[in-house]
DNA sequence: ATAGGGTTAG
């Protein structure tokens, strides 16, 4: 169990060959001091007389690098330069990417600088990382551009891996059709693409709700001859699990073993989560229980997983009984593990173990973001407690948190809830945001607000200034709006509001029924709501109680062969 | 024997 006895033992050794097994034992190795342990080894290693090569200390550093520990990975350059050991264009590229993942892009291009002037042939590598520098700071435009001038001076001949960045760049920005154009020039030109640019396309074709271009492009890949692998695989099953196509899916996982390709860690873990989210966290612990006898070691994810379905479900025993048993197989939560219960408990209204796990969290030194906070905000809106919220809302701006279209959700749906309509109304005029002020969504959840504050008025004027920004009206926006109109007696309104959802291509759910088919009945519309209660039930919606409770005191004034009777014993059958 | 890109989570 000691790494660091075991790592010794084989550094002592001073072979190639043992070292590279001692690398490798610490990727694999679980606990929290694996950083730690890779430093001893880097101490030793500089302590040797004489020092290793270059090529050491690089495979040492990558594996801190694979540990996300990049600041240590640049310190540990720097030692090396103290000690005179000449560096490489190896050294200098990992020397970039660190940089780049700690967002300091530009001190990534000062580096550039350095290789020409250490006299290194321009390498691919080098510009690929900082491509993709830019692309993970979001610069994919200036990404474009560095890659125009290295084709345009030819810098370097670009790889795969260039034009793969330059496609992943396009992708994040949704620019998938540019991305699908420089694919297809690869394909006419000499650097083929391979399995790895087809996957960043059909993973953004996914996630742009195009799964059947994305199935398409699969055909097509595997038509040339490129070999489909476990990612590509996985993009796909994920991309029919979010939609409803479990079937296509579970086909989708045949072809794939029968295609030679197991199913990963990561495979098991789309399905884990995807049953989770389905609310069927039998099935998840089903599909862990398959991983287990593959021989696959569940990781953090797929306990978080597990531990959000049961948090959704309510289940927070069966959560907590997760969570003892992840950290009883060497695993460390992580933030998001403790979100789920977080949120777990704030939804049961169970506020002080929120807390409590809240402040945890802190102890163990992890750092809470947005969503944390979002879940805690929530849950002490709900349970009554505005001013600590909104204190903790202070605290995570203060902590340099930026708060999302959710939070202020939270926030204005909180507040009106705990009767602060006039302070939501002021922060909400107040926001410098441009993004907030353009959300239907919290519009929505004003206009929900004022109406249920008792200023209708309001509402209708915040309905009428989202229409004027141009904002699109979602079916709750039209929901609430159409209730405000009917209880201020503007039936007119409402029914044209009605129509004007249907043209917008907005479908009604359960929540528009139920409010028509109330409002009508309030004002005698009994043949309207009949119409609507037909319709509610052929679409296979049922009335709320509040509608079934109205409908059922109409009882006695329906006469015998009615619409209405025909309705209600239809509803009383079931 | 060392570098760079693509999948999974609230």
């Amino acid at each position: 169990m000691n790494c660091t006895r075991y790592l010794f033992h084989y550094y002592s050794t001073a072979s190639p060959y043992h070292f590279n097994k001692g690398i490798r034992s610490l990727k694999h190795t679980s606990g929290i001091t694996k950083v730690d342990e890779a430093l001893q080894v880097f101490d030793e290693m500089l302590q040797r007389q004489p020092p290793p090569s270059i090529i050491q200390f690089n495979q040492l550093i990558t594996v801190i690098v694979k540990m996300k520990h990049y600041s240590t990975a640049l310190s540990l350059y720097k030692q090396i330069k103290l000690m005179g050991i000449p560096t490489d264009i190896y050294a200098i590229n990992i020397s970039i990417n660190c940089h780049c993942r700690l967002n300091q892009v530009t001190y990534g291009f000062a580096l550039l600088a350095t290789v020409s002037k250490q006299g290194h042939p321009p390498v691919p590598a080098t510009y690929n990382t900082l491509i993709n520098g830019l692309v993970l700071a979001d610069r994919v435009f200036e990404a474009v551009e560095l890659f125009k001038k290295l084709l345009r001076e030819k810098l370097c001949e670009p790889n795969p891996i260039t034009f793969g960045t330059i496609i992943n760049g396009l992708c994040k920005v949704g620019y998938t059709s540019k991305a699908l154009e420089l694919l297809r020039f690869m394909e006419a030109g000499s650097c083929k693409p391979c399995v790895a640019q087809y996957n960043t396309i059909i993973d953004s074709l996914c996630k742009d709700k195009m799964v059947d271009d994305a199935l398409e492009l699969f055909a097509k890949m595997t038509e040339k001859g490129v070999l489909a692998d476990v990612i590509t695989y996985n993009s796909l099953v994920q991309g029919l699990c979010n939609f409803g196509r479990e079937t296509e899916a579970a086909k989708m996982l045949r072809d794939m073993e029968e295609g030679g390709v197991s199913l990963g860690v990561d495979t098991f873990n789309i399905l884990v989560n995807s049953f989770c989210k389905q609310g069927s966290v039998k099935d998840a612990e089903l599909a862990v229980q398959a991983m287990v006898r593959r021989g696959l070691h569940p990781n953090v994810i797929t306990y978080s997983a597990l531990i959000d379905g049961y948090c959704l479900r309510g289940e927070l025993d069966e959560a907590e009984k997760v969570l003892d048993g992840m950290v009883e197989m060497d695993l460390v939560p992580d933030i998001i593990t403790y979100s789920s219960l977080i949120n777990g408990y704030c939804k049961k209204k169970r506020i002080h173990k929120a807390m409590n796990i809240f402040q945890e969290i802190q102890n163990k030194g992890l750092i809470s973001n947005v969503i944390t906070y979002n879940s805690m905000l929530q849950g002490l809106f709900q349970s009554r407690n505005p001013t600590t919220a909104r204190e903790l809302f202070k605290e995570m701006q203060a902590k340099g948190l930026t708060p999302t279209v959710f939070t202020y959700g939270i926030l204005f749906h909180g507040m009106f809830q705990n009767s602060q309509c006039s302070d939501a109304l002021a922060l909400f005029r107040s926001l410098e945001s441009n993004e907030m002020k353009k959300d239907a969504g919290l519009y929505t959840i004003l206009i929900d607000g004022c109406s249920k504050c008792g200023k209708p008025n309001l509402a209708m004027d915040l309905f009428d200034e989202l229409l004027l920004k141009g904002l699109k009206p979602d079916v709750r926006t039209y929901n609430v709006m159409i209730r405000v109109y009917c209880q201020e007696g503007l039936l007119g309104k409402g029914k044209e509001l009605l129509r004007k959802m249907e043209e917008n291509g907005c479908l009604r759910n359960s929540f528009t029924y139920n409010v028509i088919v109330q409002e009508w009945l309030k004002k005698n519309e009994y043949l309207e709501a009949e119409i609507f209660l037909e319709e509610m039930i052929n679409r296979g919606f049922l009335p709320d109680s509040t509608t079934f409770s109205m409908v059922l005191r109409l009882i006695p004034d329906v006469g015998q062969d009615s619409r209405m009777r025909t309705i209600i014993q239809k509803l009383t059958s079931v």
